[in-house]
RNA sequence: GUGGCCGUAGCUCAGUAGGUUAGAGCGCCGGGUUGUGGUCCCGGAGGUCGGGGGUUCGACUCCCCUCGGUCACCCCA
């Protein structure tokens, strides 16, 4: 192979068309769900001081060992970091700016982690989410749930099943994390090297295990539920409602935890049945009451979520749901006569709304007819050298068995309208 | 960071128990007489067989290194 002289670096990759289209779209669908929602977009940076991120837990991998880290030509220099999830950036600017909670915010963009890709996993990936800060009523938890599974609906997804947990307050969470240990240890021969040592940095992490020799060991473990305060289980019982009356199917998952360390109470998962692969979570989410805090900011608690966009797609290819498509092209200008015919009649066809392609490069008539004919275009307008000299333009209808005239220039785009008119 | 598998034309792949000019399909370009696509037919361009080193009379085929891809662990969306 001709070896190219660079390419996109390990775990990025360039979105081509049509699939770039469809990604495009993916946003489109979830920004008008989370606008009809009353969600605002926040643009927030791409990287933040390195500081923001720290927050997100000291045990954590993402912030320990795959964060994409620099520094800028400051004097003295600034610690940066590519952010490698949103929330906190939305939390730090919540704590910047101090709006009016509750703050209902979503985002879609670019996110980085230096880990090896793998299925569904990349360095550079994108994910669209939603933020709900300032309150901590259990309709918000609703809300933010009940919007997430409506934008898989959206998409025409079926096989997406929603898990939920409750981790518990800051009174509950350190005695069952306690308790939990306690039981992780009495059973530390039975665990994999790897599970010991997840044990020692984060006892909760262990139940995310995929090997099979935990599972034994994780099956008999002892759960959050049991742990609760009364307050927290009242908290989980309220979402729980909320979601039971808004007809919201999902599956109560004692043992799901989420990957940072901000998340309390609410916690929930998105997993995609289609998907066979080692990621299956299409998304996840929940409560990180001390989040804001922990940033500067003022007490605020918050719920939201992120969907991986990578993953979704992959999860609808398996389904066979929101496929990719090109641009539509309505009408193709096929031009023989050089000169300016061409360019004026694409012009023409554009002011009028259409979409229209065309050929370059002055090829053969059955060359440009031939592209017509891949674009998918439903008119061809041909211009030629006898077009030309009558100011005309040969209007083909594409489908099969249509047929082709001859008009006026100034009545193309009322001809061709009239056609496309006739083509759904 | 650890491990498995893989790396031949733009794409999907075939091929070689090591031996003359490396193949197919799709795509691309041109043509099938007199300006017109979708089917069909003919022709053509395009590959130093990921890169480097080694073994050999000779390697795309064997060995080593390296880069890349892919999948899994870890981690997470």
């Amino acid at each position: 192979m001709a070896q190219p002289l660079f390419r996109a670096p390990v775990g990025t990759r360039d979105l081509l068309p049509p699939e770039s289209g469809r990604r495009r779209r993916l946003v489109s669908v979830f920004a008008d769900l989370a606008d009809r929602s009353g969600f605002g977009l926040l643009e927030s940076p791409i990287f933040e001081e390195l500081g923001v991120f720290q927050r997100l837990g000291a045990s954590n991998d993402v912030v320990t060992k795959e964060l994409f880290e620099f520094f800028d030509k400051g004097d003295p220099p600034r610690h940066l970091a590519l952010r490698p999830e949103l929330t906190a950036s939305v939390c730090r600017a919540f704590a910047e700016h101090r709006p009016t909670p509750p703050w209902k915010i979503w985002y879609s963009g670019p996110q980085f982690r230096y880990e090896r890709p793998q299925a569904g996993r990349y360095r550079q990936f994108d994910q669209v989410g939603v933020e709900t800060l300032g309150t901590d009523d259990p309709h918000a938890d609703v809300e933010v749930i009940g919007l997430g599974l409506r934008f898989y609906e959206a998409l025409g997804m079926k096989q997406v099943r929603l898990l939920v947990n409750s981790l518990g307050d800051s009174e509950s969470r350190p005695s069952y994390v306690a308790a939990l240990a306690e039981y992780l240890r009495s059973r530390h021969g039975e665990l994999s090297d790897q599970a010991r040592l997840t044990l020692e940095r984060n006892p909760l992490r262990v139940l995310d295990s995929k090997r099979e020799q935990d599972q034994p060991v994780i099956a008999a473990a002892p759960v959050m539920a049991d742990f609760l305060s009364g307050a927290s289980a009242e908290h989980f019982a309220a979402v729980r409602a909320g979601l039971d009356s808004v007809g919201a199917a999902y599956e109560i998952s004692p043992r799901l935890v989420r990957g940072l360390d901000y998340y309390t109470r609410t916690t929930f998962e998105f997993a995609a049945d289609a998907l066979h692969t080692a990621q299956n979570a299409v998304g996840g989410g929940g409560r990180y009451d001390g989040l804001v805090e922990e940033l500067g900011g003022p007490p605020a608690p918050g719920i939201g979520f992120a969907l991986g966009v990578d993953r979704i797609l992959m999860a609808c290819d398996a389904e066979g749901a929101f496929a990719a498509a090109p641009a539509p092209v309505e009408v193709f200008v096929v031009d023989t006569a050089g000169g300016h015919s061409a360019a004026v009649l694409c012009d023409r066809l554009r002011q009028a709304g259409l979409g229209v392609d065309r050929a370059f490069d002055g090829r053969s008539m059955k060359a440009q007819m031939k592209r017509a004919d891949r674009s998918g275009a439903t008119v061809a307008a041909i211009v030629g050298p006898d077009e030309q000299a009558e100011g005309a333009v040969t209007v083909r209808d594409m489908r099969p068995g249509g047929g082709q005239r001859r008009v006026a220039e100034a009545e193309v785009v009322a001809v061709v309208t009239e056609l496309l008119e006739g083509a759904d």
